[in-house]
DNA sequence: CAGTGAGCGAGCTTCCGCTTGACTT
């Protein structure tokens, strides 16, 4: 057994520093965190000073078993966790968990994971920074806190299984804020002119665009306008050039990465952290959870290097950037190649493309500003009283974008229009090819991606890059938002038009409204967020976590008490807690849409203990009101009267088939037939409020046939077993348990001790995935 | 998810931040 024991976090970190360090040392990872708050319970004795019950993680108990093996055979234990709260935090737990004692026990940080940190580490070790770990445990305890206080709360007042969070309900407000936003925007138009010039003398006849300084209001206006300029003259009264330069973006944190990999390639955020985890694991780049902008020096030469043999001296450019982001605990390094003279790696599709990005991104931060000349000419027109302004940009010198350009972010501002100018100078005669006068349209701010939202948060200093990705799932997953695609809707565009001195009107139009991949809030998700809003607006506020993260740091000094700041918080927090729960009824959204014409009994809809549902009829009345769920896409907000009329026309009968009725009817999962006590799921080609007897049959006939298919085999010395053709290919039923059928073996000609055979093997077992809700 | 879908109603759900797992049916 070697004589030394380092412990640090991730496996992959644990294997390269195995290789700088000798024979007496073994590296092992701890996996994160080791020890949690036991998540059945609060595990936080309130009563008591809020002292905090931490076990061993359920998934830990082997893995710190056999930590705690080692530690005892070692001379003396490295804690070599991340240097941040939470890094200080594992030391701790780890300290407790393999019974370590302080002679026995070493605290060692390093920035760099590099032969020489990781000896200068060794040889300056220190003690567990307890204030640190306080701050850590502060941070803990309010989260839980306010999570499992919050949770059930809503469970009693909206709906079961919700769940309300710091991090998470602020993000689903950000959500439904900007929905809201939307909603309320008023789109306005109003008349851009754009003209198209050339010069009037000389060989050039580049054409040139420039727009008129002024926008009209109203197409009379835009018009009279444009039918003055037809006989008009034009020169140039200005040229300006003014030098301009551009300077490369930091290297990537989580956040960034998430945002560029989302706009340049199209990945989820869980796609993109799943790939590189991929590429940190086999080596290729450093740690992809982190906040730092910060290269190592090794990092920065070895780019300087790449830069110089690639392009040439004159495109170096060193650069140290720093981070800005609030709350920033810069335990790593940015996001790089391990190894920058690999301009590119082999790997699957997705690798290659991550890495390239990465390393591009890395190279263009150490590179030169680029250098831009910007040209700004004035028209004078003889019939108007403003100008005509064109832009241009030319770039002198490309610097960093010879590698890398960063994308532009989706907002609602127009792109200015440069075009490529030719030569010009003051007094120029210039003739006028064409001019346009179109309606434009004000836009409303975008909807969030799933990248965006996650810088929105970065910049509010909610979440911590190991949870981003997280958060974005839990926020779908509880139904609090959808990401979707949205076809937009055509508009119409009003165009003038002078050419050839004529002015013509055209209608043009436009795609507008068009949304992809854009996070949309659902029923459930604006009112939770109302109910929180209403009576916890504190915790969802956007500054709630800054304001706490101070009184973190005020712990990690060592100035105050952690559970002290926990005192403050809670009292108020639980009575509010208490209150809500005594004193305000249930939270449905409930909204009477109208009266049904036939009866004349009221209409709602509201959130009901499964979704959104209509009601028919009062729930105090003698008669029971009825209740039918609103189908997908339908919501709250936008359901009307007549959609919601519609929905109480199920189950209707459509008449018989073989002796017995055949009804249709919408369920849990979607709209069906039925008959015969059996069931047949409508598909999307078919409208079930307009099915007709003969559609129900086909429905009836198809699904028949699919089953008469589906048997492959059975076998009469035991009826039990059978293979069967399903959804994925065929699989074996013994026992109503179900198999895998192993790839290389023909599903019809197996034998009934093959099909035992298989049964006994594990590996066909189906996987149980973690189906945690079973109804 | 390898068949589901309604009435009863007990028991359950939940936080954030560290880390990878064992697979893709």
């Amino acid at each position: 057994m070697a004589k030394n024991l380092v412990i640090v976090e991730s496996p992959a970190k644990a294997k390269t520093i195995e290789g700088f360090l000798g024979k007496d040392y073994t590296v092992k990872s701890s996996l994160g965190h080791v020890m949690d708050l036991d998540s059945k319970k609060l595990s936080v004795d309130v009563e008591n000073d809020f002292e905090p019950q931490y076990e061993i993680s359920p998934d830990k108990k082997k893995l710190v078993s056999e930590l705690k093996k080692m530690a005892k055979a070692a001379e003396t234990v490295w804690l070599a966790s991340d240097e941040d709260r939470e890094g200080e935090a594992i030391s701790w737990h780890l300290y407790n968990a393999l019974k370590l004692n302080e002679e026995k026990s070493k605290r060692i940080v390093f920035h760099e994971i590099t032969k020489n940190a990781i000896l200068h580490a060794i040889e300056n070790p220190r003690s567990i920074d307890k204030n640190l770990v306080s701050a850590q445990q502060a941070r803990r305890v309010l989260d839980r806190l306010v999570g499992y206080e919050l949770s059930p709360l809503l469970w009693r007042k909206v709906k079961p299984s919700l769940s309300a969070g710091r991090v998470q309900s602020v993000a689903v407000r950000l959500i439904v804020e900007r929905e809201e936003e939307i909603k309320n925007f008023k789109t306005t138009s109003a008349f851009r002119t754009l003209a198209e010039f050339r010069l009037s003398e000389g060989k050039n006849t580049t054409r040139f665009t420039a727009e008129y300084a002024e926008r009209f209001k109203t197409f009379e206006e835009a018009k009279s306008f444009v039918e003055n300029q037809a006989g008009a003259a034009f020169e140039i009264a200005s040229v300006e050039k003014k030098p301009g330069k551009k300077s490369p973006a930091p290297p990537f944190t989580t956040s960034t990465l998430q945002q560029e990999a989302s706009r340049k390639l199209g990945f989820s955020v869980a796609n993109t952290m799943r790939v590189a985890q991929r590429l940190y694991e086999s080596g290729r780049i450093t740690y992809m959870r982190t906040d730092s902008v910060n290269l190592s020096g090794q990092a920065i030469g070895a780019a300087k290097a790449e830069i110089e043999s690639l392009y040439g001296n004159e495109y170096v450019k060193i650069r140290k950037f720093t981070t800005k982001s609030k709350g920033a605990q810069e335990a790593h390094e940015a996001i790089r190649p391990t190894y920058l003279n690999q301009s590119s790696i082999s790997g699957s599709r997705e690798e290659e493309r991550l890495y390239q990005l990465i390393w591009k991104r890395t190279i263009a931060s150490q590179m030169s500003d680029a250098v831009l000349e910007k040209t700004n000419v004035k028209i004078k027109s003889s019939e108007a009283a403003k100008m005509f302004v064109a832009n241009g940009e030319i770039i002198k010198f490309d610097g960093f974008l010879k590698v890398y350009r960063e994308s532009l972010e989706d907002t609602n501002e127009e792109k200015q229009e440069t075009s490529l100018l030719p030569p010009l100078a003051k007094g120029n005669p210039l003739t006028l090819m064409e001019m346009k006068s179109v309606e434009t349209f004000t836009k409303h701010l975008p909807r969030y991606t799933e990248a965006s939202l996650v810088r929105k948060m970065e910049e509010l200093g909610i979440g911590r890059p190991s949870t981003y990705a997280p958060t974005i799932s839990t926020i779908q997953r509880r139904e609090y938002v959808v990401k979707e695609s949205r076809p937009g809707e055509k508009r119409e565009i009003r165009n003038i038009i002078l050419k050839d001195g004529q002015v013509k009107e055209k209608i043009t139009h436009e795609n507008t409204g068009n949304e992809k991949a854009k996070l949309f809030p659902t029923d459930i998700g604006t009112l939770v967020n109302r109910f929180l809003l209403q009576h916890f607006d504190d915790i969802i506020d956007f500054n709630f976590t800054s304001s706490v993260e101070k009184e973190f740091d005020e712990i990690a000094e060592g100035k105050k008490e952690w559970n002290n700041i926990i005192k403050e918080f809670y009292g108020p927090f639980h009575e509010k807690v208490q209150d809500t729960l005594k004193n305000s009824g249930k939270f449905s959204g409930e909204k009477l849409l109208g009266k049904d014409p036939k009866s004349g009994k009221n209409i709602y809809v509201k959130i009901g203990r499964y979704g959104a549902i209509a009601q028919i009829g009062d729930t105090d009345s003698e008669e029971k009101p009825r209740f039918a769920g609103l189908q997908k896409g339908q919501s709250l907000e936008t359901i009307t009267l007549e959609e919601a009329l519609k929905l109480f026309e199920f189950p209707r009968s459509l008449g018989a088939y073989e002796g017995e009725e055949v009804t249709v009817a919408i369920g849990r999962f979607g709209p069906y037939v039925k008959h015969n006590k059996l069931f047949f799921s409508i598909k999307k080609e078919y409208n079930p409020a307009s099915l007709s007897l003969e559609e129900a049959i086909q429905i009836i006939e198809a699904k028949r046939k699919a089953e008469r298919e589906k048997l492959i085999r059975s076998y009469e010395a035991d009826p039990d077993v059978q293979v069967l053709n399903g959804r994925w290919g065929p699989y074996l039923v013994i026992k109503k348990q179900n198999y895998k059928i192993p790839k290389d073996r023909d599903a019809a000609s197996l034998t009934l001790e093959d099909c035992y055979a298989i049964a006994k093997d594990p590996k066909n077992m189906p996987k149980k995935r973690y189906v945690k809700k079973k109804k």
